[in-house]
Parts: structure tokens; C-alpha cells; sequence
DNA sequence: TCGCGGTACGACCGAATTAGTCTTATATCT
DNA sequence: AGATATAAGACTAATTCGGTCGTACCGCGA
């Protein structure tokens, strides 16, 4: 009911863990994993839909592992999140083929769709970065009401 | 991951229906439940969570049905949501009796409560008037990063 | 060149959550 | 009295999610 899956959690600490320990060494999933006690198998599994979605990149063989594929400034939290859960959406009916069967009836889709956009643009205001830094300007967003 | 839950879905709807039938007659769960497809059964429950908040009120016997007991300008989507799905959390962390093993640990954590917060303030913006409307002015909502 | 330490990925299972139903009780209008 | 509502909790079915396993592949270093 509107939570984020563990599987998105893990992947912001992967991503924050790498972008902390960025220019020192490529981190294993099994580094990652133990710090936070959470199972390694997942974490890889995590990892590995990073590595799809060009976040992280991998580095095979011994003394392998990820690291971050881009900027901590250039990755947002929303990039992270669908990387690993798919699209951001509040509603099933939001889709474009949306097999909301009372489509047209529907009368709260319309209004939604305009909370789901500042949602997303909530999450895509949020970079590693900021999820790093100490101090934390507010930032406006726009939203359609 | 991120998705409303069907029921609460259905109390938007079913508290818009009464916003527009304001000032006629109270409205069945029937009634409601018949007009955009949903089970009788289930409306009703909807609408036994959103009377019990006091968002609704109940007129029992022959011609009952429910009333909006607010004004619609009154009742924001926030209300309605964590009136049938309880607390809005995008991480189960971030409440104070945390069982999230590693939370000392969890560095995503205080960051995560920040967007949480957004995300609240972003739904409780939204009235069930705004979503009435036809013209959608721009609204900002502050961002902690 | 072989083995170890690592990623890649899909199939699979069990647990937890969510959707939806049924039943019984209670209130109120006609 | 009887028809029509809500109230509420127990129960079941369906779906999603968290997590595991097995197998394949890659590449460095001894």
C-alpha cells in the first residue's frame, strides 16, 4: 500500500554504498551484502538489474565487481527505483493499455495521472548525491493539481 | 512497488461520487459499487473504513446511504488513502519502532523519510474539490532533498 | 591453463499481503 | 412487520514479493 519494494531499498544502499566508495575498488555484491547483513545471493540479483539498466557497470573475474556507471549528481532516485520495480505507477489504470475495465467510467484516473507526475518528479529531484550530502536545501516542485 | 491499493482506489471513487452528488440524496454502497462495476460487498467495506474516520457518514434504514461529512475542499486524497490503507510509508523503516534489523547501519534511511515526507505533502495537497475541477493550476510543493 | 572468485540469469518455492466473499447483527424508514 | 440499509469480523482465494538454487559464463593470477 504505496511502500517501496525491499528489493528498490537494497538497490539505493548499493548504489550509495558504491557512490561512498567510489575511485577506491570495484565492491562485490558479497562486500555490499555482509555490511548491511542482508543475503548475497539478493543483493547480486539486485546488482545485476542495475548493471541492465546501465547504473552500475560490472567488472567480472577475481577482485571483480561494480561500480557506479555515472555521476552520484547524474543518478536519481527514480532511475534506481524502476531500474529494479519497473515504471513508477500509482494506479494500474494509469497505463496506456490499461485493462481497467471501467476505463471510461473511471472517473479519478485523470487526476491521478497528475499525482503519479509529481511523484515521479519528487523522485527524480532526488539524486545519490543529495541522498549524501549532509545538508539538504529545499527544492520546489510543481504540482498539477 | 509503489502502487495504491485497490481499495483505496475505490475510495477515491466512491468519496468523488459522493462529492458530486453532494446536497441530492445519500448514496448506497449499491448504488456506487453498481456504477463503475465493483463488487457490492467490497464498496460497502470501503465505505465502513471511511465512515469510521469520519470522512463519510452513515444513514442507516430504507433510502440510507452515505453523505460526504466534510466539505470536498476539506477531504485531501491523504485523507482518503490512509483512511482504508493506514499510514503512508514508503519504507517500513521509517517508523520509530523500526524492526529494520540493520538500521544503524541503513545509510538510505533518513534520506528515504525526506521523500516520504514529500510524498505526503504532495497527497495532502490534493482535495477531492481539486480533483473535481476541470482547470489545474500549478501548485509547488517543497522538496527536502 | 586451470582454478578461484566473481557476475548473469532464469526457474523455483514459501511466505506475506491483498482482494474479495460470507455471515450475522443492527438500525431505520415505510 | 418487513424491506432496505449499514457494521463488522471471520474466512478464502488470488496475487505479489522475498528469497533461494542451479547452472553458465567470465577473467585474473598462480
Amino acid at each position: 500500500m504505496f511502500k517501496l519494494s525491499k528489493k528498490a531499498d537494497y538497490g539505493l544502499i548499493a548504489v550509495k554504498h558504491l557512490a561512498m566508495h567510489r575511485d577506491e575498488h570495484a565492491c562485490s555484491a558479497t562486500e555490499i551484502a555482509e555490511e548491511y547483513g542482508i543475503s548475497t545471493m539478493l543483493m547480486a540479483k539486485v546488482l545485476q538489474k542495475l548493471a541492465r539498466q546501465r547504473i552500475v557497470s560490472a567488472k567480472h573475474g577475481a577482485s571483480g565487481g561494480y561500480l557506479l556507471a555515472k555521476e552520484p549528481s547524474q543518478i536519481t532516485a527514480l532511475d534506481v527505483i524502476s531500474a529494479i520495480d519497473g515504471p513508477v505507477l500509482i494506479t494500474s489504470c494509469v497505463t496506456n493499455h490499461g485493462n481497467c475495465g471501467a476505463a471510461d467510467k473511471c472517473s479519478v484516473r485523470e487526476p491521478l495521472r497528475r499525482v503519479n507526475e509529481s511523484i515521479l518528479s519528487v523522485l527524480s529531484t532526488v539524486t545519490i548525491s543529495h541522498m549524501s550530502e549532509e545538508q539538504h536545501e529545499p527544492v520546489l516542485v510543481e504540482l498539477q493539481t
